[in-house]
DNA sequence: TTTGTTCGTGCAACCAAGTTGCAAACTTAT
DNA sequence: ATAAGTTTGCAACTTGGTTGCACGAACAAA
């Protein structure tokens, strides 16, 4: 399981550090997506620096991507193994305006959008905000 | 033309304060999107708290609408005339990564999402990146 | 093994955006 | 004219995000 996780590290290019295991394991306990401060709490005695440029180095190397889905904080998740963060790799995300969770719908591709002329396209922020499963029993 | 916006203000049941139509002017000239941060800084002497609560005020009355387009200040604009704010009046945004401006594509809808089994739908937050026609020259 | 360099971590400090409480000024209805 | 409700301005504060710096671990070369 932790050499799991290790290797998952190697395999994006990033030394396995102590730290950024543990960050790791935390992030792929997750079931919704996690933000900074959330993350923080998780740790008892936790710099957020350190979280923050950990994450950041994530991001970097394409092991979890950020969604800004107007919470007020950004919320990370583990991609998929065969992710690039191409336009193409983008799926939806869901905000629960009730749980205030923000789910990650891997299965729902974002639409591709037709540009007006001369306008390039790098990449896409879609988040769906409703009420999830969850909150409306 | 102050009447013109005057009258936008009683057609959605906002009293039109001095403040307010000053701040609907500004809105209207706005080619792109504007942060709260931006229209401050359009003022000479302008207090943010009340710039702040003329938005929230403008939005929840439909007058504008909010974009968070990831850049860390929440974006406003003029809504359409006839726009309800609902899920069908929703246009794709368009934040450009060289000039930091974010653009209404108010030609493009939102696509409609098919959403997992008992999610419900509320409003959708689509923000598309990359690089506007006036940064590619 | 020692040395030097690079990289990661922790602490503190900082910044910017957003938000709230409160009192003064202004409206509106009675 | 007065009371009740709204809007405004000021100050203070919260929170998320970010940076500078120094210490310490890891690692490679001598």
């Amino acid at each position: 399981m932790n050499e799991n996780i290790e290797s998952k590290l190697k395999s994006k290019n990033i030394k396995p550090t102590a730290m950024r295991l543990l960050v790791l394991k935390v992030l792929s306990e997750q079931k919704s997506t996690i933000s900074l401060p959330e993350l923080e709490k998780k740790f008892e005695k936790a710099d957020k620096a350190t979280l923050y440029r950990t994450l950041k180095t994530f991001e970097e190397n394409k092991l979890i991507h950020s969604i800004d889905d107007g919470s007020g904080s950004v919320k990370y998740a583990l991609c998929q193994d065969d992710c690039k963060c191409y336009p193409e790799d983008l799926h939806v995300h869901f905000f629960c305006v009730k749980c205030k969770k923000t789910y990650c719908l891997n299965d729902i591709p974002v639409p591709v959008i037709d540009l007006p002329m001369n306008f390039s396209l790098e990449s896409v922020n879609m988040v769906v905000k409703g009420v999830c499963p969850i909150c409306r029993l």
